[in-house]
DNA sequence: TTCAATGCAAAAACTTTGCATCCAG
DNA sequence: CTGGATGCAAAGTTTTTGCATTGAA
């Protein structure tokens, strides 16, 4: 379950910031591009060919707004910016990523198995966990294929 | 099992690179700072006080190639810039980050479990996975207990 | 001796901030 | 109307790059 335009006018009404055009341009963005991870660079340029301009510092801004709300997840892929996707952190489907250290292509996959892991853990370190971010790299199967010649 | 300073010179020479102080300095503060997680920076800086002072460039270029060289290992904790490790995801028993939300601090934490999970998802996915990298979420008991107020 | 490595300064890349203007409530 | 939101430009941070010089092999 993601959020959607209505559920994101509520929670801005919520905490009485403003319903603006560009706060639901910007998730209208994320909505259409569910299997993206856009950067702010990235949603500025699909902003433009739109013929819909926002200024970069009101997409850096509402992406920070729509972090702290729980709308979007910060994501780092190591490529030096920082990336966001739709969270669903708050479904028991939690996915994480695959990136390839050959060609830097990122997948996408299901898991629920952490959930025991996450527990064990809280109960030995005295720490109370509310999310968790997992990354596996290795090399994609046309990559490993490419390289055995 | 990490890397020490005989082993770096052997990676150095076998690739052919150079073994200068400057690297060694470098590997040199991370043997002896092995539970934080420094940045380019820090490094800086931390040079700087022993009175060996290495250009911050040659710094960055360090701390690349020893990641290259599978010596260090680069971290994000999303505080907008790079952090680095002694590498030792050749060992069985890896370590994972718990990051606290409200002050930043970052708890070490081991665990083995993820293997399983890392096969797992291997055989699904036609990905070949070399490594992972986890970040638990959450509230360490510190800022628990404060904010229980 | 020779070419990679270093240091410095300049530049690049990403993100944040100040401030005048705008507009949602 | 009014204060929060926006846009723009300027500034701030982190990281990279060009080039002359140095030094490991």
């Amino acid at each position: 379950m993601i959020i959607d335009m209505t559920g994101l006018r509520q929670k801005l009404r919520e905490r009485q910031y403003k319903v603006t055009p560009q706060r639901q341009i910007i998730l209208q963005i994320f909505l259409d591009n569910q299997d993206k991870h856009l950067s702010a660079e990235d949603i500025h340029n699909i902003v433009r060919d739109q013929s819909n301009d926002i200024g970069l510092a009101t997409v850096y801004r509402t992406l920070e707004l729509l972090s702290e709300l729980e709308v979007l997840q910060k994501i780092d892929f190591g490529d030096g910016r920082s990336r966001y996707e739709i969270n669903e952190t708050s479904t028991p489907h939690h996915h994480h990523h695959l990136i390839c250290l050959s060609c830097g292509k990122v997948i996408e996959f299901e898991e629920d198995l952490l959930e025991n892991l996450e527990n064990s853990i809280a109960q030995n370190s005295n720490f109370t966990i509310v999310d968790h971010q997992v990354k596996f790299y290795g090399h994609c199967q046309e990559c490993s294929l490419k390289s055995e010649h």
